[in-house]
DNA sequence: CCCATGACTAATT
DNA sequence: AAATTAGCCATGG
C-alpha cells in the first residue's frame, strides 16, 4: 500500500471541528512529519479528504494546497476557534484535539 | 543510485 | 520570544 494511501487512510477519520498533528500521524506511521506533510501537499482530492484538520504541533495552522486562508476558513466553519493563526484549545493529550 | 526538495519539529542561539 | 539549525523521510529527477 502506498504511502499516501496511508496518510490520507488515517486523514479521513478526522472528526469534524477536530484536528490532528502532522507529528502525531507521522508517529502512527512510523514516518516523519515532513513525509506526512508531503503526501497531503499531493493530496490528489483536497476537497474529499480533510487534510486542513491536519495542523502543525505547535497549534498554527501550517500550509495548505489552496492556501491557509482556505484552510483556516473550513476549521472555522466547522467550529475550530482560530486567533492568529493558531488554534485555540490546544492543550489536551487526547488522540484529537478537541476544539469548539 | 544520488541528490534536492518540502503543507514539519525540537533544540539552540 | 523570534530566528536559525540540524534532523527527518517519501518522492521525483
Amino acid at each position: 500500500m502506498e504511502f499516501q494511501e496511508r496518510v490520507l487512510k488515517e486523514v479521513v477519520k478526522i472528526p469534524r471541528g477536530k484536528a490532528l498533528t502532522y507529528k502525531k500521524l507521522a508517529l502512527k506511521l512510523n514516518s516523519s512529519p515532513r513525509a506526512v506533510a508531503k503526501a497531503l501537499a499531493s493530496n490528489p482530492w483536497p476537497i474529499k479528504i480533510p487534510c486542513h484538520r491536519v495542523v502543525m504541533s505547535n497549534g498554527k495552522v501550517g500550509g495548505y494546497k489552496l492556501g491557509k486562508k482556505m484552510k483556516i476558513k473550513l476549521l472555522r466553519k466547522e467550529g475550530v476557534r482560530i486567533k492568529m493563526e493558531r488554534l485555540l484549545n490546544f492543550n489536551n493529550n487526547s488522540k484529537f484535539k478537541k476544539v469548539r
